[in-house]
DNA sequence: GCTGAAGGCGAACGACCGTGCTATCAATGC
DNA sequence: GCATTGATAGCACGGTCGTTCGCCTTCAGC
């Protein structure tokens, strides 16, 4: 990796941890400058915009969601196993900036048209689809219900965990996991095969 | 209602309206101002900081979110009906400022301590309370069962809820209402007194 | 109708914003 | 080892930020 691609990646890094803290409009080039001892206009030089720098953000964001939540998971059994996996790991990262960074990037741009909301919405749709195809492989296995909607079960889970993220990180309640435990359980028995 | 008091009401309304769309960090004094063709110093002159303006534009949302959803609610017959009445409102507010607000400055401002966050944690508890408080005359009229958590309901209706603002707001996914109003029969299946 | 208070304006403040330009320095390719 | 490219710094620009202050106008109480 060239030195410049490096400092890229460092500069990535920082930034989601900030904008995970402040959202993407609280993220300031001077100060992530400062942080990361660097000068305002070599940061910048990088990225040719604020907006680019958006995006980057996001993309280096979806890469780490992507490592650390979505990817393990695919090891997991096909099914419901590799739901779980999914999951647990998502719990998990609760703490993670990347995570987080979604959820937060998520509302605030949802009223707020451009590229970082398309972007937005584009990497929603993959982690939807992603939990939608788990989902299928379960029906095939026989684990879930054929009548049931894989898109409306990604739908659910992602409610669960926006309510997990509130509980946990605005709330600080302690009885968030084992509700969010239990959400997700009672998700799972209602797409299993009706016995009649 | 004096002079100060009336432009104050107005001021509040229009920052409720911006802050529902750019977030409490994208709110300014300068475009607040223009919008309401006020000088800067005229309107800062009605909240001595800005912080001041954060924290009651959050008392005036709160107070516009119970008019609209909350109160109306209270007067369905008590229990499932009276859940029921509170689900619809809160549904048909997807697109009311005041009910985006609390959810984008929730996110906003879960990492930044302070007076702010605070009160939206305040907010959401006196909202949650109401949720369980409502649950507990479903249960006392036997439509809950007793060995459920108030609590826990008012956690998960609020995951629902979350849930539903993403899909309509950043989604605009025409599936959300239906997907939400099955989400929460089976949040109150599951809530109903066992057989056994 | 006068007087005191309150509401609102205009200008200005220092700080910081995103964004250019130019110069310097280090890394890279031959 | 030299030339070229790429990475970074310094500085400056026009704007906007939140905030302050002094002045003017409009209102309310007597």
């Amino acid at each position: 990796m060239s030195k410049g691609a490096a400092t890229r990646q460092a500069v990535l890094a920082e930034a989601t941890e900030v904008a995970s803290r402040l959202g993407l409009g609280g993220l300031t080039i001077g100060s992530l400058a400062a942080r990361l001892d660097m000068s305002k206009s070599g940061l910048f030089a990088h990225f040719r915009s604020k907006e680019a720098l958006h995006l980057q953000v996001l993309g280096y964001a979806k890469d780490a969601f992507t490592a650390e939540v979505v990817r393990p998971a695919l090891r997991a059994p096909r099914g419901e196993a590799r739901m779980r996996a999914l999951f647990e790991n998502w719990m998990n990262s609760v703490n993670v900036a990347a995570a987080c960074l979604f959820v937060s990037a998520s509302t605030e741009f949802d009223d707020q048209p451009g590229p970082v909301r398309d972007q937005l919405v584009a990497d929603h749709r993959d982690l939807s689809d992603a939990i939608a195809q788990i989902f299928r492989t379960g029906i095939a296995e026989g684990q879930f219900d054929e009548a049931a909607d894989p898109e409306r079960f990604a739908h659910d889970l992602h409610s669960v965990m926006l309510g997990a993220f509130h509980a946990r990180r605005l709330l600080n309640d302690p009885r968030t996991e084992t509700w969010t435990r239990q959400a997700f359980e009672a998700l799972l028995d209602a797409a299993r095969p009706k016995p009649d």
